[in-house]
DNA sequence: CGCATCCCTTGACATATATCGAGGGAGCTC
DNA sequence: GAGCTCCCTCGATATATGTCAAGGGATGCG
C-alpha cells in the first residue's frame, strides 16, 4: 500500500467484525492491519510484556529504555506507536508519564482475528 | 531492530509462552513479531478474509487477484507472506494452486497475545 | 507440438520505519 | 535561579516493504 499512506485515528473505539465473518471492507482491513502493525515489531513485543508486567500501576520511559538497552528517543517513539493504536494508557505523575496496557483493547484486536477463541 | 534483519522459520510449531505471562525473551518477541508483521498488511488482512470465506476447499491466485485488483505477482508476493509465516495451507490441483486458511496457526498466534480469551 | 492458463521470480521504484544524536520543554529539588 | 530528571521532537541514515512490468517454468488442452 505504498500508494499513499493514510493516517487514521486508532484511539477510539476498537472496531470491526471478525476476519472471518466474511469479507472485510477496505476501512475495516485498514484499521486492524494498522493496530496490528503497531504490535509487529520484536521490540514493541518485549515493551508490550514489560507494561503488562507492570500492571495497572505502568512503567515510565526510562525504565524500559534501561531495560531494553534502548535510547529514551527510541522508546519514546515505540510507546508512541502503541499509544496512537490505542493499546496503552498513559498516566501523568510530575514529570514522569507512566504507561499501562490496555488490555481491554487487545482483547478487541485479538477477537477481531479469532471470534471463535473467546 | 533494522540492526540488520534476521530471517527465521516461522512454518513450523506455533510458537511462545503469552505475552502477558512475564517479560519475553529476545527470540519470541522477534518470532511473535514476524508472524504478526505478516498479518499486518491491509491487503493480506482482506487476503485472509477471503480465504477464510472459501473455506477449506481454498482459493486460486488469479480468482485473488481479480478480486483485489491487483496484479499476480503482488497477490503471490501477500501469499508468501502469509505462508511463510505459517498461515495458509496450500494445495496445488494440477496447474493450480489453492490455498486456504490454517486457523490452528491463527489460534495459537492470537493466544500468545491474550491468553485469557480462550 | 502449439497455445493458453496459472503461478512464481527478478529487478526497479517509491514509500515506510527503526534507530540514534542533538536539542528543548516541563516539572522537581535545592 | 541553577541544576537535575524525564520525555518529546526533529533530522539523518540504513533498512524493509508493497507494487508493478517483464519474463519464464509447469500444467493442461486441442
Amino acid at each position: 500500500m505504498p500508494r499513499s499512506l493514510p493516517t487514521i485515528e486508532l484511539s477510539g473505539a476498537l472496531c470491526c467484525p471478525p476476519v472471518a465473518a466474511g469479507v472485510v471492507s477496505d476501512a475495516d482491513a485498514l484499521e486492524v492491519a494498522l493496530r496490528l502493525k503497531a504490535l509487529a515489531d520484536p521490540v514493541r513485543i518485549k515493551l508490550l510484556s514489560l507494561v503488562l508486567a507492570a500492571g495497572s500501576v505502568g512503567v515510565r520511559n526510562v525504565d524500559l529504555a534501561r531495560e531494553l538497552q534502548l535510547t529514551d528517543a527510541t522508546v519514546s517513539h515505540h510507546l508512541g506507536q502503541l499509544s496512537r493504536a490505542g493499546l496503552l494508557l498513559a498516566t501523568r505523575q510530575g514529570a514522569s508519564i507512566y504507561y499501562a496496557a490496555d488490555r481491554r483493547a487487545l482483547g478487541a484486536l485479538v477477537r477481531v482475528l479469532d471470534p471463535e477463541c473467546c
